[in-house]
DNA sequence: TATGAATGAGATTTCATTCAT
DNA sequence: CATGAATGAAATCTCATTCAT
């Protein structure tokens, strides 16, 4: 049942955009009753969170397990592939993306995407102290800050405003920024 | 008469937040009677526009007056004086951007960055251009594109996120990512 | 709930007058919420069109009864039977008859009364037909135009201007004059 | 400057019609202000009473002209002729006649009607007491009555709903029905 | 006198939420 | 649990009217 509401509010998100979305909108595309929404969520806020934290965990897990994958790997090799895993994720439901980013007023996920970040971060920080030797600067909470905020940053817009770099060159440039701002 | 309202819609946008703006709520904060704002506005929409689009312009001015200054320096010093002005832009009004980006759907003002980003972008290409000898990549197109983007998200959040980073330290670091990623 | 709403309607329509009816002043009559008319009627107007529909079809019932009557009956006595039938009809609810003739843009019940004009004239020239012989005219579609609008003319005002004139005089002079326009 | 008002609400009765009709759109209209309305009208209906009062009153001289022509005739001869003005009056300005009957509330102009309608009424009795010995009944006050309105009715609205017959026969049933119902 | 900017009451309509069934 | 009719507060916008200039 919750899956239904979140379901259809993701589609009532989608077809008709943040400012036609309402609570008996989402009730009738998830073939419920208005009043059954109120039995599993405290309000309109609480459905749309719902649909957004979806999303932001589904990326969350895709970019995990890229991660995951790669761990041991060194250098732009290393950064490349994480950028590839963070654009593929953004690719699968540029949709939703877009709806998330240009439609929801940014503090409906500012919380969990400053959780998300820092937690990026701290994998990010770890990675750093593990080749300090190799890098540029000591200050690694700083490195990583810049570093998180400009890949998420360039990727997110790549994907929504579609400008004309071929996604191989883009992925090569990101590559350059972060190598090259990272190595000594 | 005009500057009355967009000044009211202003204070209410900052006091009582995007969500509780409601047209009666400007007119009272504007000292003037609800349908006075229908004689300057055509809809409640377009009074927000004036807000923003006033907010963007007064940015926008600052920025290329800052680059102006600016355009016959070369080096990492030119890059840090424009991140710099943008910064210090960035910092006049906190409040503002803070609505602008965290309560304000983003497509209201995305035509304006839009044109805006290309602006820059279309400087920077040109600037690029001069120095061709110096960088690493011939493509200034997607160059630019990379660096203005940049900049500015990783300018925006460091004033909204206000992380516990010294301003100068920051500068520094958006300097070596920008001037790195540019040398040869 | 249609029928307090439209109950309320007619309330408001005969003791405020149109000019003075709202939505609000609806709701509150009908004992209801505003927001409970418009899970009924798609606005306003319907609303209103709902009662004068209403009103014109207990109109249309009487009448299409009484001559259902006397469709076999001939001469004088028809005519007059059938002129004290839409009198009769008429005089039920003066307040109602006089806010829709008076208060009411025509336009409001136009369609509905041309369709009910057509219809009682095709009733009318059935009737013309079957005593052809005894007509002054064999223009039949004429003669019942202008008859049906005479009659509904004469009685419309008679009970709305309430002349001076006796009930069974009226109906007497109504008849002759039906009378003599249609005999050889 | 009262003319160019009345000239103005007409004109926007017309082309607006009476649901779009506001004091602003007069004012624009006649090239006024909207201020300056109010200097020779009361309020906005008093506007509107002006507009159609003047319309009124070039129907009334129409037919009073016509039937001072024709005020020596006698029988059917005098009411075709009468019949006849009257049909042309209205004629002359179907958009102004359908916009007072179909759109304005009657009330806006029953008062004039009726005073109208009694001083036609008066001329008729006199009308009808030099002919007495001809007559079908000695009531001329009831037989006025009946009369005015009749061809009141019958040629407004063969005005305005264009039935599908010729002028010429309209105007001979209409004789006939007056004069059959008057003659012995 | 003429102006027209300003007024502000009030109209229609929406929609998140409740609660009796 | 689920329902969905009912709610009612509140939002946007209009327009007849006023009054200082």
């Amino acid at each position: 049942m919750v899956e239904r509401i979140i379901t259809g509010g993701r589609e009532v998100l989608l077809e008709d955009g943040y400012d036609a979305l309402s609570t008996n909108r989402i009730a009738a595309r998830a073939g419920v009753s208005p009043g059954s929404l109120y039995q599993y969520f405290p309000d309109k806020d609480a459905i749309i969170d719902a649909v957004v934290q979806r999303y932001g965990d589904d990326l969350a897990e895709q970019v995990a397990a890229a991660l995951g994958d790669r761990l041991g790997d060194v250098g732009p090799r290393m950064i490349r592939d994480t950028a590839d895993a963070l654009l593929t994720a953004l690719e699968k439901d540029v949709g939703l993306l877009r709806v998330s980013m240009e439609e929801l007023p940014a503090a409906r996920h500012r919380d969990r995407r400053v959780a998300l970040e820092r937690r990026v971060r701290e994998l990010c920080v770890a990675y750093l102290a593990g080749r300090s030797d190799l890098l540029r600067s000591d200050d690694h909470t700083t490195t990583a800050w810049m570093l998180v905020l400009t890949a998420e940053a360039l990727t997110v817009r790549y994907v929504l405003d579609a400008p004309d770099i071929p996604r191989e060159v883009f992925l090569d440039e990101l590559t350059a920024l972060c190598h090259r701002y990272l190595a000594r």
